[in-house]
DNA sequence: CAAAACATAGGGGATTTCCCCTAATTTGCA
DNA sequence: TGCAAATTAGGGGAAATCCCCTATGTTTTG
């Protein structure tokens, strides 16, 4: 760590208490300095846009621009501030989608104080940052959702399970005979690990777009 | 309508040509002019923001910025912009869920170009237009949703099923007869005019948020 | 080319949903 | 206070689901 150069970091929260007491732990620290904190998407893309921060620690729900947003801007310009998610959410969904747009490190607001500096160190380094608790479930889902290979007739017969067709109007749309979507239906659940058409569809309606 | 001024328009869509087409048609028209056209919501919002036009013609679906979001900042800053929805999208949801944002017209983009002067003059006027076709099914949608009353225990009922019990792990749950679930669950299908579990996730996951 | 995966279709049966109906209590509101 | 709505529960039966199984032809892939 350059020891004469504090490293600049931008906090965006819309929790104002919140933003003012992460400032002063980090600035407690003597490597680093917050250059700036803001209250929402917009502001943080404004400020990271015009100074380039070393670190912008970014919480995912804010008012106008999004987390997400705003580390999607940041990949787009291909600006060097590296992102830290710092949030409330323990959904690993939400922490994929995070990671895989581009932050480096993840962590959730009931973390201690001392894994964002640890996390922050490591990410000036170039190294993403999870905590193990995180990391474990995260590779779980990851595992998990590559096993969710549908086919493509298991993905239409989805696509018309989540529409509210039974069996018989989809092997009539589809020209097939009805034990074939039961087939593809009991494939789906297994696959999806549900175990009736309600699990059929919310795996439709919540974990893809396209319905 | 002045004649001395014309009325300044603004285009946000994402399609290039469908935007170069519009442009080129309303400047046909002797009463508008177009002062800028635009590719995504933040460009649109930008340039509303700058400029104030009398009438914006946004897309829904664009990038970065929906023009949902877009409409939403308008009403946020309290701008003198008027919002005219042209989109291609058909379902009533997403049309009532615009004019409730505070749009002024919603046109489909298969509706014929004088839809969209007529609907420009109107809400120059301060009036609001919607297509004889959208209104009625509008009308019947809004009057459908506030029939949809469902009791404390339908909306229980609901939840759980969406979740992807069966009415014997609901029964036992809630401590009562899987007939009584059975009977919520024929009272929930006829409320929301559905005709299956698939029907009752559906509406749990889209119409409700918090499941 | 051979193996694996996919798509098709059927047997058979347990379970669940779907949809009528009746009916007794309890709750809430005018 | 009294009536309407809500909640509970059940009978009964048709339909659909869930979940095993086998089997054959096609397509994909190493």
């Amino acid at each position: 760590m350059n020891i004469t150069e504090k490293k600049r970091i931008l906090i965006a929260d819309d929790h104002q208490i919140f933003r003012q007491g992460l400032r002063t732990l980090i600035e407690q620290s003597e490597n680093f300095e917050v250059i700036s904190d803001v209250a929402d998407g917009e502001a943080a893309w404004s400020a990271i846009k015009k100074n380039t921060p070393d670190i912008a620690v970014l919480d995912i729900t804010m008012p106008i621009l999004s987390g997400f947003d705003v580390v999607t801007r940041i990949q787009k310009y291909k600006l060097s501030t590296k992102v830290i998610f710092l949030s409330m959410h323990n959904d690993i969904k939400i922490i994929d989608r995070g990671l895989s747009l581009g932050a480096f490190a993840y962590l959730r607001k009931d973390e201690a104080f001392d894994s964002l500096i640890k996390a922050m160190e490591m990410v000036l380094r170039g190294k993403s940052y999870l905590s193990a608790e995180l990391e474990t479930q995260l590779s779980e889902y990851q595992l998990s959702r590559v096993n969710f290979n549908l086919t493509k007739r298991e993905q239409e017969t989805l696509s018309f399970i989540a529409k509210g067709l039974t069996n018989k109007e989809i092997a009539e749309v589809m020209c097939l005979s009805v034990k074939t979507i039961d087939n593809h239906r009991t494939n789906l659940m297994g696959k999806l690990d549900v175990r009736n058409t309600a699990g059929l569809v919310r795996y439709a309606l919540l974990e893809t777009m396209d319905v």
